[in-house]
DNA sequence: ACCTGAACACCGTTCAAGT
DNA sequence: ACCTGAACACCGTTCAAGT
């Protein structure tokens, strides 16, 4: 009775607002579009968030929780290390596969510069928490903690920049013939 | 007499653009603020480009232009195979040591949706230039061609991806953190 | 040939006012 | 409690007018 996930206006906003800064990024967030998905009017958003920047912080925070808890849940569902590793590359196709988007926080490492503070502090926390999930599978399969550490920063890297090159030519065909080299070099496994 | 570089209205402006989308995309360069730093008002950008679409691509096929000039001098400089593909990221960590700027295509390939079609041809035509340049390596380094097309797409992917997150961290020391795991993994060679 | 001020429609934002 | 219209300063763009 209390735990349903009743779609609030504020949750609406949050989740159209993400949609659109994965396609359009922090810049391109227009906020009479959004305002339009939600049904309501651009100035009505003020009521809910005190201005674009602590809306972006609050869906760049949101984006970060859900991705934690996706991982916590592949490394549960693959079961051992290296498949946790095969399957780490799935979430950022999900989003190719969602109308050509990218990785909320890949586009927002672009546009670091012109972030307000507190969504720059959110994109890290999204990088960390990555790195850090792939750093423990890492070394849960047998990797020296130090060159897991290396190795997470590495998979990271690559696998955002599979995603970025495959978003310009719009093919997640390449996206996936880029994981398969990465595969075959011995990228993703420790 | 005649093949002296004389920087014309149009070059200084061209060049102020580069430096502007490199650090906030397409949609983060501002006329008013490109004008100011040219010396001149916006309203006169339009008497040397019909649109700020047509300026952005022509900066987009200045920078690929450029780009093929810089890659083709690599290969002179560095002599052998082996020592271009070492060098290869030397381009992208340049960009990252002056003001944390990326690669222009980076950010438009993040951006790639919004961008008028003309910059999305230039954007297309410097990926598959770089892509072109490392296959063309590869194949002198040994690799069979197959092979060279998917590694070479995996290293300006892998590179793309490393500097992207080492702008998110505005730490160049990443970026040469990455290149080494990527090294130490073979996958900068063929 | 090259530049400009004034004007337009659009965007983030505010605010007084509605229910 | 939640929403809105009207207004502000800013942006891309146009254009008639300046030199």
């Amino acid at each position: 009775m209390s735990d349903e996930p009743s779609t609030t206006s504020r949750d609406k906003i949050l989740k159209a607002a993400t949609g659109i800064a994965q396609a359009h990024g922090y810049g391109g967030l227009n906020l009479r579009t959004l305002a339009e998905q939600v049904g309501i009017k651009a100035a009505s958003l003020y009521y809910h968030f005190p201005s674009k920047a602590d809306l972006a912080a609050a869906v760049a925070q949101r984006y970060a929780k859900d991705s934690a808890a996706t991982l916590a849940a592949l490394a549960t569902d693959a079961g051992d290390p290296a498949a946790c590793l095969l399957r780490y590359p799935e979430t950022f196709r999900r989003s190719l596969a969602n109308s050509n988007r990218i990785c909320l926080c890949s586009f927002m490492a672009a546009e670091y510069d012109d972030l307000p503070a507190a969504v720059q502090d959110a994109v890290q926390v999204f990088a960390d928490q990555n790195v850090a999930w792939l750093e423990t599978v890492l070394q849960a399969a047998g990797a020296l903690p130090e060159q897991a550490q290396r190795r997470a920063r590495a998979i990271f890297a690559a696998v955002s920049g599979a995603q970025l090159m495959a978003r310009g030519k719009a093919d997640i065909a390449l996206f996936d013939n880029l994981i398969g080299t990465y595969r075959a070099l011995g990228l993703l496994a420790p």
